[in-house]
DNA sequence: GTCTATAAGGTGATAGAC
DNA sequence: GTCTATCACCTTATAGAC
């Protein structure tokens, strides 16, 4: 009777599933003020009714996704072990970072339209739950420095960085397509080729 | 009697630029499709029947602005000079391009909102005049390689991470700001140092 | 659960007075 | 040149039949 929490069917499942997918699809590419309920119903085929059926609102189905999106968006900055090999740890990381570029554009566009318009639905996260990681990570970071086993470098700028030049290939993939043309995705390759250099060269003490 | 093209009179030109800074400001935030004329109106002080005595439409505003964006957008890639010294061009470019980030935010962003989207109204001048640039400037980093005066490096790559590491402090202001949380504008020091190594150290042979 | 019909409000653009 | 008034359309959301 009301879904949208937690659906009950079968059925239910997969049309939520179905509307989730469809709004990914369309909120990532044109923002949450330039899409429509006709957009994302068309796209999930279903009517705007019955998409509201399951969602109470458009706002409703974005947090969603967006609630989603952060779930999995910290884990490769997660995966950082503080007793690690320091720059392999770290160049694991880019590598990771840039496979999720590759594998998830979408869900990184989303993300991006959400922080160039001032992240209005996700300050609160960010303050919190992202900056808290960022922070014990940058003291990990901090740590490995002091020991020697890292060239020292500003632990924010530098997760900075790894952010920037790894979901460039997501959030700028229009740009990056037309510049090196035909390739398909042949440029991810050489992406991480260069980065793992470029990182390699940073880090390396 | 029709401006918009070459406004005749003082008021009108200044009127005009009026109109193009409010706009930069509504649309740079919130995107062509979630920018309304009553927010760029209220912004610029004028009524939206005024404004639209001054452009034809939304879109003419819009179209207006992108075009005097990429007239300044490549002017820092432009100056790269092939016969200075290799390193020292480089690093002098992304030190302009950071610059840029800390001086016109606005329209680094209003840029990353048209290219995220799939660079819908500027797809022409990435293919042309863009791509001719950075080719231009690709090979001019390919004979500085081969000379031995830069380490060997994918230009393109190394390219794309000038432009997303140094634009990042525009686009993701919002982020930025909120895990650095008090400093100001102090981050744009560190963010210059930090670039400076990140890139000497890359690129130094 | 899903549809048609429609309400209610916003939005781009125009007409016409001043 | 600038305003008030207004049109035509689009968009979110709801009501109610089936």
């Amino acid at each position: 009777m009301m879904p949208g929490k937690q659906p009950r069917t079968r059925i239910q499942k997969k049309n939520t599933e179905t509307i989730l997918e469809a709004a990914l699809e369309v909120f990532s590419q044109h923002g949450f003020r330039g899409s429509t309920l006709d957009q994302i119903a068309k796209a999930a085929g279903l009517s705007k009714p019955n998409l509201l059926y399951y969602f109470p609102s458009k706002v409703a189905i974005h947090r969603a996704l967006i609630d989603e999106l952060m779930q999995n968006w910290l884990d490769p900055l997660r995966k950082i072990e503080a007793d690690g090999e320091p720059v392999e740890e770290l160049l694991a990381y880019v590598l990771r970072k840039l496979e999720m570029a590759r594998e998830f554009p979408r869900e990184s566009r989303l993300f991006a339209n959400e922080i160039v318009q001032g992240a209005p639905n996700i300050m609160d996260k960010i303050e919190g739950e992202l900056k808290s990681l960022v922070d014990e990570k940058a003291r990990v970071i901090e740590g490995w420095i002091a020991s020697g086993a890292l060239a020292p470098v500003n632990p924010y700028h530098l997760i900075f960085s790894i952010w920037s030049t790894t979901q460039h290939y997501a959030d700028f993939d229009a740009q990056v397509r037309a510049i090196l043309q035909p390739e398909g995705d042949a440029h991810f390759e050489d992406a991480a080729a260069y980065l793992d250099t470029l990182f390699r060269r940073m880090l390396t003490p």
